[in-house]
RNA sequence: GCGCCACUAGCUCAAUGGUAGAGCAGCGGACUCUUAAUCCGUUGGCUGAAGGUUCAAAUCCUUCGUGGCGCACCA
C-alpha cells in the first residue's frame, strides 16, 4: 500500500513545482456556479451561433479525466459530482503565462476552471478557459480510459476509483438511493413513522440467524449486533404506534455470497389492525411504485430475463407451490413419508428436523429456483414462524407470506402473533431446539412476552431486503455490487 | 468450511519449459478544434509469496495469501 513507483515520483514533483510557483496544490476554497449536467441542461439547447450571442460565464470544478495537449493549447474533459463531463479549452492566447502550469496538470486532478461556453468544430458544447485553479494534485494515476478498471478485487477494495471511472457504477448506487427514498416516501404518505431502534441486542432476536458478539465495558456486559430489529418494532406497537418502519443494517454472522454481505439492509414495517393479506397487495403497489420511480419503468431487465412488477402478482400456498412441483400431498402431511421421499431424491436433510423444516428444505430446492416472476408464497407450517400468527382454521400454519423475484426471497411478512402465552411457549420450543444443537434457534426474550402481556394490537409486519431489491432493480448479480464496500478479507 | 478457476508494468492483456512483451498511461520533443488525437523518441517488471523439480520455470509440482464462481449456511 504504501509501495512508491515512478509514476507517483513524477507526479510528487510535479506537486512540489506547483508549491514552489506558489500554487498550493491542496487548495481549499472555489467559488463555482455550476455543475456539468446542469452546464448540459442549460447550455446544449443552443446552436453555435445562438452561443456566441449569449453571456455564458460560467465556474466549476471537477475531476480531469483526459487530456489530449497541441502545444498552443488543450482540450481536457472535466467530470463532477454530477456524474457528467463537459469539455474545456485551454489556450496560449487567453492564458498567457499561466498557460505553461498546465504542464504540471495530471489526468486524475481536480481543478477549477472560469470561462465561457462555445462549440467545437465538431459541436461539442465546450469551456473556453479564462482561467483555472488546482484544487488537489492527484500523486496516484487513474486506470486506463479506454479499458477502465475491471479487476473485480481492486474495484472492491478501492471502491473510490471504481467510482472514478465506472459510471454504471456510479448509476447503480444512484438507482440504490432512490428506491431507499421511494420506499420511504411510499410509506410516510401512508402515515408511517420512521424510528431507530437499537443495534447491539443483549438478546439477538426477531430471526434464525447467528449474531455477532460484541462486549461493552463498563457495563460490562455481553452484546450482540442486531439480526432483526423485530422484537423492538413490535414493542413500539405494544407502546401505541400504530404504523412504523426502520430501515437499517442487520448483521449476520454466516457465510459471504453473491447474496450474502455479513452487514446488509433490511426494511421493516408494521402495521396495527391488518393481517397478511392486506400486506400482499400493499406490497405489490409499494414494489411497483418503487420500480417505477426508482428505474422508469415497472418492467426491468434482469439477465436473460424481464420482471414485471405491475400488480397483481401469482399467490400460492405454500402446500400449492409444493404440489406444483410434484410434491404428492401425502408428504406435506406425514412425517415419516417425507423423510423417506427427501432421502430418494439426495436433499439434504440433517436428523432431527423438523416436518415443517424438511418441507423448507424441499421447498428451498424444487420451488425457490422455479419462481422467476413476483409471486407470494403463503400459509407457512407453524414451526419455521416462531413469531407468527395461527391461522384461525389451522393451527398447523401461520398467516405468514413470502415473495420470491428471480428465484429470491425478498420479503417476508406475517400477521404478527400478539398472544403472549402462545408467544412464550413458541419461545419454548425454540430453546429447546437450541438445546438440541439448533444453534440458529430464537432466544428466549422475557420482556418482549412481557410487553405482549400488555396487549398489542393486532398488526401486520414485514421485512423486504434491500439490497436483494436493489439487485434486481438495477440488474446485479452480485450483492457485492450494490454495497459501496461489501465486506472482504484485509489486505495482506 | 469444501471444490474449481484466476493472480504478469499504473491500467487492460500477450508470452504453454528456452532472452518477459504489446496497447494505453508516463517521460522528452513537434503541433491552436482534439475527443481511444496524431507523429518521432523513450523509461518502466523479485511474473501474488515461499519452497521444490529441471541445464533452464511466468509456464510443471507443493504449501500459503487474496479474489471470483459454485456448493454448504442463510436473507
Amino acid at each position: 500500500m504504501d509501495e512508491t513507483n515512478e509514476l507517483i515520483e513524477q507526479r510528487s514533483k510535479k506537486l512540489e513545482e506547483l508549491r514552489a510557483k506558489n500554487h498550493n496544490p491542496f487548495t481549499q476554497k472555489i467559488d463555482i456556479s455550476t455543475c456539468a449536467s446542469e452546464v448540459i441542461e442549460q447550455y446544449g439547447k443552443y446552436t453555435k451561433e445562438e452561443l456566441s450571442k449569449i453571456e455564458t460565464k460560467i465556474s466549476i470544478a471537477g475531476r480531469v479525466v483526459s487530456y489530449r495537449n497541441f502545444g498552443k493549447a488543450s482540450f481536457a474533459h472535466l467530470q463532477d459530482a454530477s456524474g457528467e463531463k463537459i469539455q474545456v479549452y485551454f489556450t496560449k492566447e487567453l492564458l498567457k503565462d499561466k498557460f505553461p502550469l498546465l504542464k504540471l496538470i495530471d489526468v486524475g486532478d481536480i481543478i477549477g476552471i472560469q470561462g465561457r461556453l462555445f462549440r467545437t468544430k465538431t459541436d461539442e458544447l465546450t469551456v473556453e478557459v479564462t482561467d483555472f485553479k488546482i484544487l488537489s494534485k492527484a500523486l496516484r494515476p487513474l486506470p486506463e480510459k479506454w479499458h477502465g478498471l475491471k479487476d473485480v478485487e481492486t474495484r472492491y477494495r478501492q471502491r473510490y476509483v471504481d467510482l472514478i471511472v465506472n459510471p454504471e457504477v456510479r448509476k447503480t448506487f444512484s438507482v440504490r438511493s432512490k428506491i431507499i427514498k421511494a420506499i420511504r416516501d411510499f410509506l410516510e404518505v401512508r402515515g408511517f413513522i420512521e424510528v431507530e431502534t437499537p443495534m447491539m441486542h443483549p438478546i439477538p432476536g426477531g430471526a434464525a440467524a447467528k449474531p455477532f458478539k460484541t462486549h461493552h465495558n463498563a457495563l460490562n456486559i455481553d452484546l450482540y449486533l442486531r439480526i432483526a430489529p423485530e422484537l423492538y418494532l413490535k414493542r413500539l406497537l405494544v407502546g401505541g404506534y400504530d404504523k412504523i418502519f426502520e430501515i437499517n443494517k442487520n448483521f449476520r454472522n454466516e457465510g459471504i455470497s453473491t447474496r450474502h454481505n455479513p452487514e446488509f439492509t433490511m426494511l421493516e414495517f408494521y402495521t396495527a389492525y391488518k393481517d397478511y393479506e392486506y400486506l400482499m397487495t400493499f406490497t405489490e403497489e409499494m414494489l411497483s411504485y418503487t420500480a417505477a420511480r426508482a428505474t422508469g419503468a415497472v418492467k426491468v431487465p434482469y439477465g436473460d430475463t424481464e420482471i414485471d412488477f405491475n400488480p397483481p402478482w401469482s399467490r400460492l400456498s405454500f402446500t400449492e407451490a409444493l404440489n406444483n412441483r410434484g410434491v404428492p400431498s401425502e408428504i406435506i402431511y406425514d412425517n415419516q413419508k417425507a423423510l423417506k421421499w427427501v432421502r430418494n431424491r439426495g436433499i439434504r436433510i440433517e436428523p432431527g428436523m423438523s416436518h415443517g423444516k424438511i418441507l423448507d428444505e424441499i421447498f428451498s430446492e424444487l420451488v425457490e429456483p422455479t419462481l422467476i416472476k413476483p409471486t407470494f408464497i403463503y400459509d407457512y407450517p407453524v414451526e419455521l414462524s416462531p413469531l407468527a400468527k395461527r391461522k384461525e382454521d389451522n393451527q398447523d400454519l401461520v398467516e405468514r407470506f413470502e415473495l420470491f423475484i428471480a428465484g429470491r426471497e425478498i420479503a417476508n411478512a406475517f400477521s404478527e402473533l400478539n398472544d403472549p402465552i402462545d408467544q412464550k411457549n413458541r419461545f419454548l420450543k425454540q430453546l429447546q431446539a437450541r438445546q438440541e444443537g439448533d444453534e440458529e434457534a430464537h432466544w428466549m426474550d422475557h420482556d418482549f412476552v412481557r410487553a405482549l402481556e400488555y396487549a398489542m394490537p393486532p398488526a401486520a409486519g414485514e421485512g423486504i431486503g434491500i439490497d436483494r431489491l436493489v439487485m434486481i432493480l438495477t440488474n446485479s448479480h452480485s450483492i457485492r455490487d450494490v454495497i459501496l464496500f461489501p465486506q472482504l478479507k484485509p489486505e495482506q
